[in-house]
DNA sequence: GATGAATGAGAGTTCATTCAT
DNA sequence: GATGAATGAACTCTCATTCAT
């Protein structure tokens, strides 16, 4: 349960690291966004570090859950990813600076304990990517010639890499209509 | 031209990047590394950043060329591709620290100068990658029902997870073997 | 508005330059002559600027109000500018240190923020001893023969060289009572 | 004796001093002015003091000579200081440098040996302004109701601070034309 | 005469964090 | 809940100077 304060907080911390990457992830920044004095920071949050993951958290709510959330829908294999797909670029398109948190897990190396979590939230996402193919390979829906988790490496991998690029561009490309054409290309290459 | 020194100072600067991130990159690390003070090091950089453009610089110098030079051979596309792929499995295994900095955009999102150095070298590599595949494509060799802007998005995307997912593992998997395998996944979706 | 700190901190500045010339104006210096560690003195001034901002100021709190004051008094000229110089004497021989930085352009050279107010401060000072004299020379109580512009040059630049000099002997002279009859030549001087 | 080089370097220390301040006055800054390396510096200067002790000497030559001169020639005592100062306004717009550091005993303030040297040429060249004006009052060319020590701190302190706005004003105004209106000033006052 | 390489000392500044209020 | 004041540790970088070559 996060109160008030502590979701400002953490909507601020990621807009710094969207805007000036994670160095400017400050104590004193992060007061300066929310209004506070520095001290304040630390009634709601123990340090630095339960911001971070706190961080983690949202996007274990808002990214990972796209994919869990996927899983289970009555639909094709393809439309699954399809629209998990869609749904990031979405969520991306409706708040950028997530987009510059979620891929970067460089941010979180120094810290074993924040390493661990965003390499379980990552495995977890390819896992059920992996899931969603190998139902598709079973079902004839994807081809079957290369190994799902191959397949999952090569979605996952464009997605990111489109997205980065987005960010590189400082968001003037469309994601979402654009990103529609990329889904349709790789829609194409899965088919058997 | 590098003298001796600055080599080792941007090796050391590598190593310790890829051991404790950007974070772990201070004078005072990188003058212990290479035993001497820390206004030594200033004696053979003007400053950090220079430092941090001179590794940007071995990542050209390591990772560009490989792009570049596959582009004139007189080989099948998919060989190109082929080749520039274990290149690079191969490069990162024997210098696994550069892998840590080559696909951090992060790293260098401070320092303008640093980011657009970057965003030059990664889009000229894309520019070459999508060449490769146009060519094939004209040779009918390569699939034609997808852009080869989507195409080249596919494969670098899967590249640099793929060797992202090598580092958080700590290394622990065979990149290169294993990057056979997925190389040859990778191909047999290229084809028409 | 001031703080307590901040006062102190200035007053701790104004003895340092003093003492040990404008380079021995230290952060560090400064935080052990008020007892703190050198990141105290940040909480109460942004950077070294604004500390050497808020020294000037002090000038003109005290050098430049004794100018403004005087201006519209109801005496004859002459009253002023005696009572003006013997003003400063007394201020100086009370605040020593001050005389070091007011008549010391030379130490903020560097900064052209600083530049700029020494010289309003200066030419406004200027401007209101010469207003005085013009007003003097329309009563005919000071000579005319002289343009008023020339009179305020030769007063300011008695003064200043005469405290200069207090100053290299080691404030060993009277300023008060030398100072006295120093005034008392340049009113001769200035007499019609 | 000087070299060729510490002429050189003396030069070019009093153009630093001049553009950049004290501050500005480096080894490195000095090297890099002469165009050799810093330890080249020091084969013709033991340390810095010496160089500072140098540029007072070149002071001494430039400036005090212009006092001793004038001492000894065979015109009235008001032509000699006429000639005095414009003597003094000609060579600081030929060298404009020299102004910046022969009036700025702050510089100096530091190394007592500097002090000292700076405090006797400027009190031997106040004793000579005042051998003049009393040679002066004694052929009654020069008035009498002063004190020749007041006279000549009014002198001198006018030269000074005429030259040190023309400074601040960084060199706009004709210092040589504009000096000679004050310096007409300047001598009515002094008549009987 | 000059250089390349280095150094100890110290500059200003920022960091995450603490604590009394 | 929040603040003002402070701190230890660390940061990048500059200084005058030395020394072997």
């Amino acid at each position: 349960m996060q109160t008030e304060r502590q979701r400002e907080i953490i909507e601020a911390a990621i807009h710094l690291i969207h805007h000036k990457g994670i160095q400017g992830l400050t104590i004193k920044n992060l007061a300066q966004a929310i209004g506070v004095t520095e001290p304040a920071v630390y009634r709601h949050f123990e340090n630095k570090i339960q911001i971070l993951i706190a961080i983690l958290d949202v996007f274990r709510g808002n990214t990972a859950n796209i994919f869990e959330q996927e899983q289970f829908r009555q639909v094709s294999a393809l439309e699954k990813i399809t629209h998990l797909f869609n749904e990031h670029f979405s969520t991306f398109t409706t708040n950028p600076a997530l987009a510059s948190v979620v891929f970067s897990e460089e941010i979180f190396k120094n810290e074993p304990l924040l390493l661990d979590k965003i390499m379980s939230v990552m495995s977890g996402n390819m896992a059920i990517l992996r899931d969603i193919i190998q139902e598709g390979q079973a079902n004839e829906e994807i081809r079957n010639d290369v190994p799902a988790e191959h397949l999952s490496w090569m979605l996952m991998g464009t997605l990111r890499l489109y997205i980065k690029n987005w960010q590189l561009q400082q968001h003037t490309m469309n994601l979402k209509s654009e990103g529609k054409k990329l889904i349709h290309s790789l829609s194409r290459i899965l088919l058997p």
